[in-house]
Parts: C-alpha cells; sequence; structure tokens
DNA sequence: TGAATATACTGTATGTCACACACTATTGTC
DNA sequence: GACAATAGTGTGTGACATACAGTATATTCA
C-alpha cells in the first residue's frame, strides 16, 4: 500500500507529463538551447529535469517541429533550438486542444 | 517520418493522458459503474475507452481510492464504485494541483 | 417461435511510448 | 580544485491504447 502522498505525486507527475511539450513549444519562438529553457521554464513554475528535456529535444528536432543549430563563437558550444514552420502549426493546434480539453475538465470540476 | 496529422494526435493523447484520472475521480463523489462512466464522461466531452477505464478503475481501487460493491439485484450484476475517503482527499489535491498547473500554462501560452 | 443480431457490460493481454532519475563528460571560472 | 554551465546517454517504470474475450439481455425479423 503506498503513502497518501506518494500517490498524489504521481498523479501530477502524469497530469504535467502531457504539458511538457506544449511548454517546451512554447518557449521556442525565439531560439534558446537547453540549459537557458530548463531555467526560464523553472522561473515561470515549471520544472523539467535536464535529463527530461535534451532527450525531448531530440525527439522534436526527428519530428521536425524543431530546428537546430551549433553556435561556437561563445566561449562553450551550445545548440540552440527554435520551432520549424511545422512545429508551429503543431503548436498552434496544440494550444486549441489544450484549451479545449481545459474547458472540459473545469467543467466537471 | 510521421505525419503532422499523427504527431498532433499523439501530443494530445499525452495531453488528455495525465487528466483521465482526474476526470474519472470528479464522477465518483457518486456511485457509479464501468459503463455508465464511459457515457456520462462522453456526453461531457471527455472520450475514454472502456478498455482504458477498466484497468484504471481497478487500479484506482488497490490504491483505495475507491470502493466498489457488486450490485446483483437488477437483471445484470454491476460493480459500482465510489470515492473512499482517502480518495476524495486525493482528489481535491488533485484539483488544486491543476489549478495551479493551469495557471501556469496559460502564462507561457 | 426461434434464430440472428445488437447492445450492455466487464474483463485481460500486449505493445509502445515517454518521462524520471542517475549517470558521464566537457569546458570555463573563481 | 571546486563549482557552474552545458550537453548528452541508458535503464527502468508506469500508464495508456488497442485489440481481444466473454456473458447476458434485448431486439429484430423471418
Amino acid at each position: 500500500m503506498e503513502d497518501k502522498r506518494q500517490i498524489v505525486d504521481n498523479l501530477v507527475l502524469e497530469l504535467r507529463r502531457g504539458t511538457l511539450v506544449l511548454s517546451v513549444l512554447s518557449q521556442l519562438v525565439a531560439p534558446q538551447y537547453g540549459y537557458s529553457l530548463v531555467e526560464s521554464l523553472e522561473t515561470k513554475g515549471i520544472h523539467i529535469d535536464p535529463g527530461t528535456l535534451y532527450p525531448l529535444l531530440r525527439r522534436l528536432e526527428k519530428q521536425e517541429l524543431l530546428q537546430s543549430e551549433w553556435e561556437t563563437s561563445g566561449p562553450k558550444p551550445r545548440k540552440y533550438y527554435i520551432l520549424s514552420v511545422l512545429g508551429k502549426e503543431v503548436y498552434q493546434e496544440l494550444c486549441n486542444e489544450w484549451l479545449e480539453l481545459n474547458k472540459s475538465i473545469m467543467a466537471i470540476l
């Protein structure tokens, strides 16, 4: 038998899970690199583990929702990501779906 | 390379995934059986496949968020579920977390 | 009447996907 | 040398979708 705290935490985890992609896409209208994403989302109350983000970014790039570019002129090499055209479209649709879903949930609570 | 429709569908799936438990819990302030749950949620714009719901109900019962009772006096045996005390508490917390999350997401969109 | 079909209802098994977590590795900076 | 910045990998677990199985009642229709 699990304890209550753990059950809740787990469910919250599941809740936030699906919103991660949405969060990430929303930030990439302007180019950002992984580490900066982690930080900027953190300030907005959305925690994402680097070990979660990096594979996510790669996956989104493979799906062609993102484009990336290495920036090597600075002191440390950084990989910048930004939304592709397809990414923008998908992001838009996802936003709409979120609003829909939100409406449904609010209605039943 | 996947096509756009499929990518979006998949992401939407992920979005709704975490909200399933919340939806189900919200309906079980009054006793309901599986099939009635599927239908009542459907009318509220939340689709859940029976094959998804039944295992979910059993899982929630195992976690002691739900209690169940067979109703055998009717023409067909039905298994009624309702929130336990623990379930109500968890539901409350989950609601709050949802509202929090919602605020965060709305802020970044 | 009786057979076929639909529908209500509960359940199981398997596959896939995605994240958390813990880890490695590198390069600057104080 | 320690710490921050930055990127990455690999494994395990959890959860849902999908498809399938099965029973009982109601309905249709020849």
